[in-house]
DNA sequence: TCATGATGTTGAAACGTTTTATCGCGGAGG
DNA sequence: CCTCCGCGATAAAACGTTTCAACATCATGA
């Protein structure tokens, strides 16, 4: 073998032009400039011929651009369906012809920082910076010299590095809207927070917005929530506690749990009570985690769009690169709507007069 | 500011020597050429006082080599925690100083096909094939141009690549042991797989090598399967449906299950005929997917270690990258041991008589 | 005294691309 | 006839680093 790979020298040689005007062509910059077709044609075709593909790496120093994207996550939690935000951000890089550079910083400020340093060495065009659950973030030093987007995660401080949400205000209306139009006005419960507006685990932003949604809703169809019970953090054993405890007081007519792990132990709760689901008590809840489909009967849930949220990302990193220089026009927070996922969890208690409006 | 970066000659102008010595000094190699201490030590200090960060891509033209690893998935399914062997890999290269390129081919050959080129295009280092369930892959063609390692699956064809897999003979063994030695010697039932050797979904590596080591144990013990139920594929629902069948005709002493996933579905059966584990039935599993620490009583599970697989995957390309153009000393299939992670889903049935051997 | 070799160091080329400034050329305007 | 302009294309410089071959210096051995 000659060469162990083909240049874009080699192309101009055999298209019989200059590697400048090679190079004009495959940039797609040719087309704009003054490139007569026929040079155009010629250089497209040798270079398809001879398999050229550019060398992403080589035109790095003096162009800047890498056609590459940072992703730098915090701790990948264990059972994380969370990862899916990587994937959607892959994907929606990938469709631009963008690679992307991961790191996983273990939730470490120091590890976060060199990453983004390691990132920036690699002249990355841009950092999604992740979090696997929704919360605020202190945004690292050095993080605002390049285009950058916070994902699933707001600035502690104002910061001009904008951010990429779900939706969880919309998503407690949604999961509340459920539940009135299917007839429960008494009896609702909510396991993970309340009953008072900031009871609430620390640090949840999710707790918080869904609780605005839900309570709008409520008070909007007059309905008043019968109780709530609040703890620490919302594992699956926390919702059985929470569920066992108030079956011991009152049977509700609908448990609304703030997550899917809590209603997983709160299904276990009624289980153990030999109360079914939806019959005796239904059950209405937040994420579309994998277990919301394995649960009998299936949970209805107002899912976490994880892939669209990395999607979202990237398209707004784009964004931000583009308009490099001049003022954040865009909003500094873009919210990503999150869809109801229907399962057979929630029962109709009467004939609804409700009238039936969209309930999106 | 003067300039936007700090580079390679502003380091060697303010030490007083050549951009040469400067990257040679920087790039440790100055230790084993001639070198003096003392221009070493100038150029250390200038370059820390500078704040100097080697531009990691712009050597890349000539040196070839980007402190880079591709990594490629597949299909990145709901409920996947194994992303935790993406988490392995970048850790274990960021310990290297290396950093990760992602992609995600969806399962699609072509898709894969195209993202080996574009990883070269940027000068990867290596690439990790990733599969995330265990399964045979068509090596892409191209992979093998560069050093290559294949994560969680075997080549369809044989291959110079080597593969990194999780020990599912060695799981087998212990998954067996573990019902031996607690005294279950009888009435012994396989869920997912089985009677027969044959009997195992299409494609599944797992199942196959698992029931080689469980078979194995129990052979040896002198305990006889009691019984065995297979189905397409390990979802909850055919753990459920097999599990239900199979109590209509016998109370089993433990079942087997292959997967979590299957474990979950039976936990559900067990309850519905109002059968508790493990007083009345053990259960047995494998894979310590997240729901096992959920399901009451949490299950005894035989773990996937997708972090390790994913750390040992880098550490093998390592190896290949390093021994480059030598024939493959090292063997070809690497196994990641499996532990048992226990839980309280197995019950002791006898005061064993068992010589309670190692069981690691 | 002069070739020989070891020791530090360096200038210049190389890597593969992008960018900048320029060049030849034909036609329009003066 | 000369100048100027637009068009197509290109030569050459630039990017930041690594590598290659050479160089200066000094000690050693013949």
């Amino acid at each position: 073998m000659a060469r162990q790979r083909v240049t874009l020298a080699d192309v101009a040689k055999a298209s019989g032009v200059s590697p400048t005007t090679a190079s004009l062509v495959l940039t797609g910059r040719g087309r704009d400039l003054r490139i007569s077709h026929a040079a155009e044609h010629r250089v497209r075709s040798a270079a398809e011929e001879l398999g050229y593909r550019r060398g992403t790496a080589s035109g790095a120093p003096r162009r800047g651009r890498t056609r590459t994207i940072g992703l730098i996550s915090d701790s990948t939690a264990p059972s994380m369906p969370a990862g899916d935000m990587v994937t959607g951000a892959v994907e929606a890089a990938g469709a631009r012809g963008f690679v992307l550079f991961t790191g996983a910083s273990g939730g470490d400020p120091a590890t976060e920082r060199s990453l983004v340093e390691a990132m920036r060495d690699h002249r990355v065009d841009g950092i999604v910076l992740a979090s696997m659950r929704t919360r605020r973030v202190v945004v690292p030093s050095g993080l605002g010299e390049g285009p950058a987007v916070l994902l699933n995660a707001l600035p502690t401080h104002p910061s001009a590095v904008p951010s990429v949400l779900p939706d969880e205000v919309q998503a407690g209306r949604s999961a509340a809207r459920v539940l009135v139009e299917a007839g429960h006005r008494e009896g609702v419960h909510l396991i993970g927070a309340g009953p008072g507006p900031g009871q609430v685990p620390p640090n949840s932003i999710a707790a918080v917005e869904r609780l605005v949604g839900v309570r709008e809703v409520f008070d909007a169809a007059g309905v008043a929530v019968a109780g709530g019970r609040c703890c620490a953090d919302w594992s699956p054993e926390n919702g059985y506690d929470l569920t066992r405890d108030l079956l011991r007081r009152t049977t509700p007519s609908a448990l609304l749990c703030l997550n899917d792990h809590l209603a997983f132990g709160a299904y276990q709760a009624l289980a153990d009570a030999s109360l079914s689901v939806p019959e005796d008590v239904s059950v209405m809840s937040f994420d579309d985690h994998p277990i919301a489909s394995w649960l009998r009967p299936r949970l209805t849930t107002v899912a976490l769009p994880h892939r669209q949220l990395g999607a979202k990302a990237v398209e707004v990193l784009f964004a931000v690169a583009e308009r490099r220089g001049r003022p954040p026009s865009t909003a500094a927070v873009h919210r990503v709507p999150m869809p109801v996922h229907h399962g057979r969890s929630v029962g109709r208690l009467v004939a609804p007069l409700v009238h039936h409006r969209a309930t999106g």
